[in-house]
DNA sequence: ATAGAAACAGACCATCAGTCTGTAAGCGGG
DNA sequence: CCCGCTTACAGACTGATGGTCTGTTTCTAT
């Protein structure tokens, strides 16, 4: 009854930022359970409890509202860059390593998560979201590591064919991973953790050689983090 | 008027194939010119003078639509492919080289075509046809790719860290293009023939470079065509 | 106290993918 | 040559869903 009524209407007003949240929460609750596009603005508004006019007095359109969910993941990533380069000034390299080990170290405090994350994505009906995701990442990490790369080369230690193609195909290494870490979480949820361990580090293994000739370095340069810790990575993964 | 009526009908009745072809070419026109989320049901159906059910006699949704779009768009790489491969027989770099040389030679003769889809993929929107098509054309060519990879191996000379994830790297280094392309076009676009073509040789031998130190080759081995080739290409380019 | 702004409600609309029932065209057998 | 079956096709209809619009309530500043 928005016409006219004298109707109790009892509504709950909130400050914009925290309906938002209250709205992103509900979001991505849903898309968790079921992907984007199986995801109604009805569903979030139930959900988040809130009316029509509400919702979209918040999000001009659906996406917009995929707009933030992108931004709040893409916030984890900004944070464990940020983390990871502001406490290590070493030369081009430990700086690198720095970078990819506090990369590992949100993965492994985030498997169960992660995990989630994969699945969810490589369901169908989910590919634009993960596009999304995936070049909001990209657009965080690509100018910290070309800078890497560069500050490398005027050092003299990294030589590279081209700094900024360098830097794309390592994020493409790392995004490529998705598929491997399907099969790695699949291997670990039948138990078999030998094998999910080898697969990890089999490819992390490969994936850090491969930086290696990239960078115009020795083999063994850049270090993708240890078996041990995949292993026990991988057995906190719950169920 | 399905229902009942002695009303004059004059339906035209096609064998299937040749129906399915006449939506196809509709729907690729409006795709082209539109982008895929704009193109409606409707709009197909008008451009290519059937009805609804006739429509979906054929197509048994939009999805449907969008597969036998992009299945008659990879068909041609898969041509390409195979044509590359057929006729040089030596050893792995040749054949590499062969396979390089017969994707540049498509693009050389198909620049138009070439521009008018980077275009419209580069559109909002198009995000979905445009995985679809990376993703087909790649599973096309990732199989001859890693094949060569490995009886470079074999020969013993090759030498990557890994085939299959050499072969992805690959991969993506020419789907990167793309926004080299985007540049390239415009440059062109813009009369400024020499920026175009630099921009564009700048890439592909730094590319051929990557790919040398991926396969552990010589500086030079892999060799992405030449610069007047280019030249003469970009200055085919309509308008 | 009151006016204005901003948060919110909910009825309404438009678009569009997909369905359903019915009809005309071809084709093979008698 | 006709008849019946299959299949290509027509077009009205539906249901779901994203987005709008008008009106209402709550908060805040003066």
């Amino acid at each position: 009854m928005a016409k006219t009524g004298t109707k109790r209407d009892s509504r709950v007003r909130m400050a914009p930022a925290v309906r938002r949240d209250l709205i992103l929460d509900a979001a991505q609750a849903l898309f968790m359970e079921r992907g984007w596009d199986a995801v109604t603005i009805a569903d979030v508004q139930e959900a988040a409890g809130i009316s029509r006019g509400g919702f979209y007095h918040h999000f001009a359109a659906k996406e917009d509202l995929l707009s933030g969910l992108i931004a709040r993941m893409t916030e984890q990533a900004m944070q464990t860059t940020e983390a990871a380069m502001s406490q290590n000034n070493g030369d081009a390299l430990v700086q690198l390593n720095g970078l990819l080990d506090g990369a590992a170290q949100w993965t492994a405090d985030n498997v169960n998560e992660l995990r989630g994350l994969v699945q969810i994505f490589s369901r169908p009906g989910n590919e634009i979201p993960y596009r999304r995701i995936c070049d909001a990442d990209a657009a965080v990490v690509m100018p910290v590591l070309k800078a890497i790369i560069e500050a490398g080369i005027a050092e003299g230690t990294f030589n590279p064919v081209d700094a900024g193609l360098t830097a794309e195909l390592m994020l493409s290494l790392s995004q490529g991973r998705r598929e491997v870490l399907i099969e790695v979480f699949d291997l670990a949820s039948a138990n078999d953790l030998d094998a999910s361990v080898d697969a990890l580090d089999r490819r992390l293994r490969s994936e850090g050689e491969i930086c290696d000739r990239l960078l115009g370095l020795p083999v063994g340069s850049v270090a993708l983090s240890n078996r041990t810790e995949y292993r026990r990575m991988l057995a906190g993964l719950v169920q």
